[in-house]
DNA sequence: CTATATGTAAGATGATCGTCTTAAATTATA
DNA sequence: TATAATTTAAGACGATCATCTTACATATAG
């Protein structure tokens, strides 16, 4: 294999094993060691890599919203109803249950973290809040075109977001389907009110 | 003065100085040095009334729960109607719109900190909605006798939970507003149901 | 007043942090 | 194959961390 590509290869398995070690540890408590370990890479060598944590945490983040974007393309695909894709949407606390309920929200964990110091950090966590919003107002306005579809993306943001906390605080599964259920309904609710 | 006294004093003056402290930088980040410095107290000293970290933030956490009960305790004989209540429980936001929009939730910040690694801690952080929620639920049960109160309340909280971490993404009062204006509607809908 | 307990203040300790240097090993290029 | 560029790997660096010891000051009690 040329030596380039190899290069290539090595950062994509530090950013992904660093994404992982991010949602479990956080931000603070991750360091350079937990780092190198987990992605099986000599600490001084990762610095050839990575200058600063800044860095790597930069190139998380991109990859995660490449990811995201990835997901919500192939939903689009997938899905020809926006009501199924923000259905879909909704549902997500379910499927990530085990780990919502263990470590949060990865998105907004991050962000309640670096929020509180780390000022400058934090854009880079609100960017991942942004894909999702973007294209839930692309689904609401498709659907809804009369309705503020900012304000009801917005309104979708906070549920899921308080379920992830919530579920996190008392590590309960039921309440997440309680209230994605809930969700439901409302969306319903929405089509009926038009 | 007595040094009895004084003593219990400069005790409850550290966990009110490491209240504000704790809330503002977030337990990994918030150091024995800043505390005592934010308290004024000699480190070495510091010592004297705390033997570990981990023994300041039960003190802390402990001092949050009896404010709490008390300002529960003051609505409950300020407010005589449980939709008044809850009301009064769902302006939270507006009211601490500032600190929420720079620091998120105390209670929620806290407990995404402390649910990633010091599993150990987190049940301390959960007491704290623990207060909440009992209430919220004697509120319900008042006021609704035949609804679910435990899923109405997981649901309020659920909600300002949301609203938090949201308002602290993006820093946004009029996010707050609108969705604390929607709780209010949801609960008035409540009446009208039953 | 004296002796014992309590409170104060400074600094030592070892561990770990993020960052950086450097020299050897490996690979690409000519 | 010889030379240059890249990659690896170990360890040094100063800073800061939580924790602990110790010597000293003050207050309390007999």
């Amino acid at each position: 294999m040329a030596a380039r590509e190899k290069t290539t290869q090595i950062r994509q398995h530090i950013i992904e094993a660093t994404d992982d070690l991010l949602y479990r540890k956080g931000f603070n408590l991750m360091s350079f060691s937990d780092i190198a370990n987990t992605a099986n890479v000599p600490r001084g060598n990762l610095y050839y890599y990575f200058k600063t944590k800044n860095e790597v945490l930069d190139a998380v983040i991109k990859h995660r919203l490449i990811r995201t974007s990835q997901m919500l393309q192939d939903w689009d695909r997938m899905l020809p109803d926006p009501l199924e894709r923000l259905k879909r949407f909704a549902r997500i606390p379910v499927n990530e249950m085990q780990n919502i309920i263990q470590y949060g929200c990865p998105m907004g964990s991050l962000n309640t973290e670096l929020g509180k110091v780390q000022y400058d950090l934090k854009q880079l966590s609100q960017q991942q809040f942004d894909v999702f919003r973007s294209w839930l107002v692309r689904q609401f306005t498709q659907w809804l075109p009369h309705a503020n579809a900012d304000a009801l993306a917005i309104h979708l943001l906070v549920r899921t977001q308080g379920i992830a906390t919530m579920a996190h605080v008392y590590e309960d599964p039921q309440l997440i389907e309680r209230e994605v259920t809930s969700i439901d309904h409302w969306l319903e609710s929405l089509a009926d009110a038009s």
